[in-house]
DNA sequence: GGTAAAGTATAGTAAAACAATAGGAATTCA
DNA sequence: TGAATTCCTATTGTTTTACTATACTTTACC
């Protein structure tokens, strides 16, 4: 069950461009400065942001003053599309894929004991990732930036 | 997200040991019936359920008349138990892990987006796969095979 | 006690996936 | 033109996966 390499820092990496710069503006970043600022090698990231543009998740400029930004409003950019791309379907196994379905041989796929819980763990996995935007992400990690003193209420 | 041959081969494989005999006694089953009966390699099986048996969740009878059975009841055996056995963690970053956590590198564990998202993901994996018992996947599984038909009503 | 049936244990291996690394081509701007 | 940047493909080294092989131990039954 785990995130490879490629797709953590696939997600890092749209974190960043989804943080909208000083003047609220979206950002535009070159490859190297993500790949400072997160501390991954800058090569491979140069792959995997590719991998990103040719998915259409991510616009690019070439040349002086270049680099990556979110092809739409972070937003609209769902953690499911981002991990799809980098890592694959999301299903445990094939035989529940939604995007990449295949048989696994068991006699009756209606009452397989294992595909009924892995379409669960499938589903549950698909709700939480594509329901969750860039956006989301970054509202959630201001908030535990300043964490609401609500709770704390008078002495 | 994937799970391995080992961790589908090691699941189908206790499904069976859970499914009790005609005479409604835990099962006893040898390797190779498994092994036919869910067309997997019997010397692959030979392992998996070697470890399974290491992390006491089988029992084992060598000789004539031996095989595996589960070592509790099927109730009290989930499907965590023995993905973790055969897969490791169920987490998709180790930073998120409870059986093999590992510092991620993120400057700041609390807010970092990435540990945010990915902890729910882990814990929404762990509360199915946790909460749910060979007793209760044999359950779906009869159910499957003869629906209720309550919902077709009347003419 | 011998033998066949079972599990135990460990080592080996071919192929695939993963995580980079390398290097040049194309593009943009000053 | 030249520096900065992305684009693209190939290659490499390592790890994991999915088996396969071999030898050993225990048990039941005749």
């Amino acid at each position: 069950m785990r995130l490879s390499k490629r797709g953590e820092y696939g997600l890092r990496a749209m974190m960043v461009l989804a943080t909208p710069g000083p003047d609220g503006k979206p950002a535009v970043v070159q490859i190297r400065e993500i790949a400072e600022r997160e501390e991954m090698p800058a090569k491979f990231l140069e792959q995997i942001l590719l991998s990103l543009k040719n998915a259409g998740l991510l616009h690019s400029k070439m040349g002086v003053g270049g680099g990556y930004h979110l092809a739409r409003p972070a937003s609209e950019i769902s953690l499911g599309q981002i991990v799809r791309v980098l890592d694959g379907p999301l299903a445990p196994v094939k035989c529940v894929s939604q995007m990449a379905y295949e048989p696994c041989g068991c006699p009756d796929e209606e009452t397989c004991g294992l595909r009924l819980v892995m379409s669960d763990v499938r589903n549950a996995i698909s709700e939480l990732l594509d329901g969750t935007s860039l956006a989301d992400v970054t509202k959630r990690v201001r908030k535990a930036h300043r964490p609401t003193l609500v709770e704390a209420g008078p002495n």
